[in-house]
DNA sequence: CGATATGCTTGCACTTTGCAATTATCTATG
DNA sequence: CATAGATAATTGCAAAGTGCAAGCATATCG
């Protein structure tokens, strides 16, 4: 009676992977937010990461935006629809190159950007109370590094990541 | 001419908000890994995260699975019902309560896992090697509470959050 | 001027998700 | 010991989301 393999053989351990840790965290922290921002103004996910970066950079075009937030130009293109929909966004062409399209919040759109934002706030309070300033420092300086170093793993897909180790 | 708002108001500043920083590592990270899967396997997203779980935890039931990985119990039934599909899982009645399915790990699934798991470990390796070893000692310790706090975030629902601070 | 390239959008097929209803099993009670 | 009320999991179906081919507008090059 052995039709299941039994115990773990490989040397990841789920819960120990670095990746698998951080994915746990920002799911849980991500929940209460997209049903406060799906329910209160009908907005998708892609709509609110989208509305995030108009905030903060006026006039971003498409690809900008699919840049700051992980996101692929059909799916930009569609979010920056919804949130036109919705009266938060704006699209007129680009002042030089009128392809690239200026997207702009508008005045409603950043009503509805800081009621998120303030709930977004608390969130990112409640977790930072639970490290000493030593840590935020820490976490800090390293996150950007993790940022830079993911987004080269990201542009080397994965047959470059089997080429530096063990290969199957 | 002042139909869009200008500049920011409120204090989120995106790209120093914690949780997008750590959502940008985990996408970015999760791309390659899951193209690699989903290629070599069709395996979806959900049906990894089952897998790796069930390659620790043998015999576990859909909610055990549910709550390891954020996964609502659709999801796992379904992404059970795939990696049954591909022979990489069974279920059986769970052995005390018949209600709870006992699943399991195969044979083939573990070996699907490991080739999984040795890119896994290969991303890790690439994250790791950023820091240094006192920021691995801190990060460690630090998402541990992080896992926890945001676990209570998640629980609490978003209206919870929104008693302690600034209300909109 | 074409001819070709680029940025973005749209239409359509396909997949995934959310939710109500269903099945199977267990526990408690009269 | 039958029956009512839980609980764990599954399934069917409609709605939402996604991927990709093709399309439109604009720009640049020969």
């Amino acid at each position: 009676m052995k039709q299941t393999a039994p115990a773990s053989d490989d040397g990841l351990k789920l819960s120990a992977w670095l990746p698998y840790r951080l994915f746990l965290v920002v799911a849980q922290v991500a929940r209460p937010l997209e049903s406060f921002y799906s329910e209160t103004f009908g907005l998708s996910q892609a709509g609110w990461r989208i509305l995030a970066v108009i905030a903060e950079r006026d006039a971003a075009n498409a690809s900008e935006i699919g840049r700051a937030c992980a996101l692929d130009p059909f799916a930009v293109s569609r979010g920056i629809g919804q949130l036109a929909d919705l009266g938060f966004a704006v699209r007129r062409p680009g002042k030089t190159d009128r392809r690239f399209a200026a997207v702009s919040i508008t005045r409603s759109g950043r009503v509805a950007f800081n009621r998120i934002a303030a709930l977004g706030s608390a969130i990112e309070a409640r977790l930072l109370a639970r490290l000493t300033e030593s840590e935020r420092t820490t976490i800090d300086s390293a996150l950007t590094r993790l940022e830079g170093e993911s987004a080269r793993i990201d542009a080397g897909g994965w047959r470059a990541l089997l080429d530096d180790a063990d290969v199957p």
